[in-house]
DNA sequence: GTGTGATCGTGAACACCGTACACATAAGCG
DNA sequence: CGCTTATGTGTACGGTGTTCACGATCACAC
């Protein structure tokens, strides 16, 4: 126990509980902040309380750091996804339900990139990335990726009969393709600065593409 | 005086030519091998033979330099574009030739973006961006923006009245998005690693989906 | 209890980066 | 020639990632 805190100024602390988890937090509010460039070790730490070194009992280098924050991003990114499949209204037809779902997670992924341009940058700026982002296993507890909701969702459209099975076949990467670049455009891409209303706009439109030209 | 270097091996310059240039070459050769985050000051100044500080006669600081490099490798873009559009063979029928155009213009976007991945992601990471990759004035030497030669193709489009007229507000950023999406995807996102084959599938089908559903 | 080894944080280094400043050199022009 | 101006040098400062020897603390055996 430490109750020994005297309440002092700096006792050293030598036991900080859990730091990993300290800096993968202080690691994702800069990431929020600034997206992938910002998460800087040595500012973590400081906001960790801890010296610089101290974060590579935890993490190999910067990049394992960021790595990390960057799992993190994307169960934030899968979270609000799934919050907007969970805020549809239930309905009876299998094929406009499939449909809703679709227009659900592509809006939700678009809202996430809005609101959480930080967060979002660095979902997406991963070493590895293939397989954290798309692969059944995911680091992070439990969930599934934004990648798993939307080939559900993919599925859910085969099942009942709106989208042609010969068309399956890559239309996660179609669907993906569509709306993460709108996504990247809108937030540090040549679209930045787009009034909310007229990108909310576009999304609509694109989104209806996407199931048109699907 | 140091005129009394004896000719041995490192002559004082003083006079470089054009230090501009030289830095902006080399910033751009490092931009092709590691994209934005690899343009470096003091690397690009070696590699011009000068001391790091010379850079600032020319340009403000670190940012002003990628924002050059950033301008050129847009230059890049458009004119690997324009390449893909002049090896297009002429058609009589204005409606086919302008659809085979909107799809050369996709073509090459993802050709150069899959040839030149360091060069295509720093085009995109310009700190003003809207105006330098959207408005009419870009500051390398004359020629047109990827984005206004997508425009184009998107009035010839209409023109030929392929889309129709209602349908154009707005499409070149759906456009835009789809294929820009694909190629983040591809090159530095969680479909990196798709062997060449499969990718050009791909781009193929998403270029059908923006073909159709635009 | 009391060692004893493993765990975890410290402190001081190193190399690298962007940037600022005073100074040296060269070129142009009266 | 001497003046101004443009351009490159040298040195320095603060910030960064990373390493390494060291020290504090815990956990467990005895």
């Amino acid at each position: 126990m430490r109750g020994s805190e005297t309440g002092a100024s700096k006792r050293v602390t030598y036991r900080h509980g859990d730091l990993r988890r300290a800096l993968l937090d202080a690691g994702t509010e800069l990431a929020r902040g600034g997206g992938p460039e910002a998460v800087v070790l040595r500012e973590a730490t400081r906001r960790a309380g801890v010296a610089p070194s101290a974060a590579y009992r935890h993490f190999a280098d910067r990049r394992a750091l960021l790595d990390a924050v960057c799992s993190a991003a994307q169960s934030a990114l899968a979270v609000a996804i799934e919050a907007e499949l969970a805020g549809l209204p239930c309905k009876e037809d299998p094929a406009g339900r499939a449909r809703a779902r679709l227009r659900a997670v592509g809006t939700g992924y678009l809202r996430f990139a809005g609101a959480e341009p930080g967060l979002f940058r660095t979902a997406f700026s991963a070493s590895d990335n293939l397989r954290s982002a798309a692969s059944p296993a995911r680091a992070g507890g439990g969930g599934l990726t934004p990648f798993q909701l939307l080939t559900a969702t993919l599925d859910e459209l085969v099942e009942a009969g709106v989208l042609p099975r010969e068309r399956r076949p890559n239309a996660e990467f179609l669907a993906w393709s569509a709306v993460h670049g709108l996504a990247m455009l809108l937030i540090d891409g040549p679209l930045r600065g787009l009034d909310k209303t007229q990108a909310q706009h576009v999304g609509q439109r694109l989104l209806d593409m996407v199931e048109q030209g699907l």
